[in-house]
DNA sequence: CGAGTACTTGAACCCATTCAACTTAGGTGG
DNA sequence: CCACCTAAGTTGAATGGGTTCAAGTACTCG
């Protein structure tokens, strides 16, 4: 389930937070970094539990969620592929507990980042302490794009904009991963899931998208039409 | 309108980015900070313009808002009060234009931070490192509150959600400063404005809310009911 | 191949939107 | 200081989109 790693053997060290740093920066650091392994459904922290380690997805993708006050529902807060870093709201000292419940969509891999050792590396290394804001930014930037483009309209619309950019880092017209059931779309979109099937189903019939497994299939969506509506 | 003044004298220091710095710290930095004042309605920046400054609500309240791609409407991503910092998306280093446009909602005071100089100081002292942390954290908390209580369920339990959120920082029963019209708190909310009214004309027939000029009061409400509904 | 789970679909209901008319509040000039 | 004027808030009625609940269908996994 877990094993040792070697961050400089990494395939994704480009796209992670030590991307730009030399084998002198990163070696001595003596950082411990250990390998996870996830399968669909296992959840990884919970709201509220000690937040001691971040994370990196390196293959699958996960959702964070949030338990609501006086509603039974979960509200889906986030979703996360290929990347991505998690769990990294303990750097803030004033937070020291996860504030969201991370699990997994798909069988996903990770590694385990310890976060006092990140926050040493992140005093000295400017590149590492860039990283990380531009994780942070980047995190706010993605529940503006919830808020935005998904938290108003019609369900069409907040569908539509979202397939598009679940899809938008893979080529057009390419079949992409979707590990993501109506029910969890629906708690992501804040729609009924009867609903949010209605409208997949609609997408289908009129040839916008293809879904095959757990993988889909963009054909053409005319968001003009969609949201001029 | 404008002036220069002297951020050690600032009353406002407590709360502010440089909270725990002492004279020591701050003097010889030399960051030439400027006062701006703004009337109600003024806009300070708009999306896309280049981002160099930052700026530090002193008093008064300010919203941030998007242009949204297929609609006419603006979405508001985030309202801003006393010790708020905002214009920091400039930061990171990848985002060089302001991601909103910052509307004052009533007279606003500010002052202006120069982003290259608060960078170097950033670099410089884990201080100001940690509380710029905590403005990135508090913002995506922010964020994500929208999210979670105010972007889905009935627009009772959201109004009632955000008028106790408003009013957090003070004390229970407070006549609490609400410079927020009607159609902006909807474009918050993502309602129409007139069902917001119709809300509101609700909470304050049945006394849960009580309104005069631009200040509210909290008498009572009954959440547990209104969401178990 | 069978069982359980996810997905689809229908019908009735309910909440929110829309648009328009009306009321109130705030501000300006006489 | 009052009368007017405008912008904001309130309200009604009709419409429409989304929920709910339940029944039926299609997967997927063992």
């Amino acid at each position: 389930m877990t094993g040792e790693s070697d961050c400089l053997l990494c395939p994704m060290r480009q796209l992670s937070i030590f991307a730009g740093l030399t084998i002198e920066d990163l070696s001595p650091l003596g950082m411990v970094v250990e390998d996870i392994h996830l399968p669909a459904g296992a959840t990884l922290y919970r709201q509220g539990e000690n937040a001691r380690y971040a994370f990196t997805l390196r293959s699958g993708a996960m959702k964070l969620s949030v338990h609501r006050r006086h509603q039974d529902e979960n509200r889906i807060v986030r979703l996360l592929r290929y990347g991505d870093l998690l769990g990294f709201e303990g750097l803030n000292q004033a937070r020291l507990h996860y504030q969201h419940t991370a699990t997994a969509l798909d069988a996903s891999d990770l590694c385990l980042l310890d976060l006092t050792a990140l926050n040493r590396l992140s005093e000295d290394r400017p590149k590492v302490r860039q990283a990380l804001i531009g994780r942070w930014q980047s995190a706010l930037e993605e529940a503006e794009f919830q808020l935005v483009e998904i938290g108003a309209g019609k369900a069409e619309a907040c569908v539509a904009a979202f397939l598009c950019h679940w899809c938008r880092v893979f080529p057009d017209g390419a079949w992409v991963p979707f590990p993501i059931e109506r029910k969890e779309l629906a708690d992501y979109l804040g729609f009924s899931a009867a609903h949010v099937s209605r409208v997949m189903a609609d997408f289908k019939r009129n040839g916008y998208v293809k879904e095959s497994g757990k993988r889909i299939n963009i054909q053409y969506i005319p968001l003009r039409r969609i949201a001029g509506a």
